[in-house]
DNA sequence: ACACACCCCTGGAAGC
DNA sequence: TGCTTCCAGGGGTGTG
């Protein structure tokens, strides 16, 4: 499940990849996937265009192509892939970006949950889906006194309050809870409840979490794989995700599994009180 | 503002 | 073994 770190690996692999390619048609086979824009526009608007750039707002990745900027989300398990032409197509290929070299991008996405829009370079941040995001984890105005100062009137779980996209982006289910523990915060407190102290090592820890699994490649818990087909090794250095019923590294009590905001919660109840 | 239910979807796991 | 049911999960929407 695409978070931050795979987002922004799965960025950074496309850009060596993709970057200067001239698209010369695309082919679309699950037209949900577009949104608010028929096929045909969709193509007609990309056709000729050049990859110029590729951008990431918290877990969309924005793959400019002047004029237009394709703003596209992997949700659970969208995966691109750059091969050649006559690479046999893999199930559940949704979208392919023809390139004018005999090279493809092809975008598979097996629950077909993934979304893609185009809206005008420039404007993207007016427009759905990114008008409503909040901050980014590591943008500068992105401190511990911006959190203290919006936790201070929150009334919601801690938890729900971070995988909410319109508060700070890119932590999903996995990296929340990472976070948690590190930070040794109970994933059910209110968030206007926190103490300095605890606000200071929330944010420390979500920057931390987040650095270190960027320079793991990301997790792969599932089937994720980054733009060049490869798996992250975060699962490796994961502390409480997926690890019920099994020691915690800190303390050796067992990983308990509960339910926040509707999703499986991993934690530790001796070191998050 | 917040919680919660529901929906989208597939395949792997669990249940029978 | 083989069938059916359950479940995971990001984000949008609708309701209370």
């Amino acid at each position: 499940m695409p978070e931050l770190p795979e987002v922004e690996t799965v960025k950074r692999t496309l850009e060596s990849l993709i970057i200067g390619k001239q698209i010369e048609n695309v082919t679309v086979s699950l037209p949900r996937i577009i949104r608010k824009l028929a096929v045909d526009e969709f193509r007609r608007r990309l056709v000729g265009r050049e990859i110029e750039r590729i951008d990431r707002r918290g877990k969309f990745l924005k793959i400019v192509c002047n004029p237009w900027t394709l703003i596209s989300h992997l949700r659970m398990e969208g995966k691109y892939r750059l091969v050649n032409k006559e690479e046999p197509i893999e199930k559940h290929t949704h979208v392919i970006f023809h390139f004018t070299d005999n090279t493809e991008l092809r975008y598979k996405d097996v629950r077909q949950f993934g979304t893609m829009d185009l809206v005008p370079t420039g404007e993207e941040e007016k427009h759905p889906p990114l008008v409503t995001l909040g901050i980014e984890p590591f943008a500068k105005n992105f401190t511990s006194e911006w959190l203290k100062q919006n936790l201070r009137q929150r009334k919601a779980k801690l938890k729900s309050l971070l995988l909410n996209q319109t508060f700070i982006v890119g932590l999903g289910n996995i990296y929340v809870d990472e976070v948690l523990f590190q930070a040794k915060i109970h994933p059910e407190r209110v968030a206007s409840t926190l103490t300095e102290e605890e606000i200071d090592r929330l944010h420390f820890y979500i920057r931390k979490v987040l650095t270190e699994a960027i320079e793991a490649g990301g997790t792969s818990v599932r089937t994720y794989r980054n733009g060049k087909g490869e798996m992250g090794y975060f699962q490796v250095k994961l502390q409480v995700y997926g690890r019920k019923n099994q020691p915690c590294y800190r303390c050796g009590r067992l990983i308990e599994r509960i339910v926040v905001a509707g999703r499986g919660t991993h934690l530790c109840t001796n070191c998050q009180q």
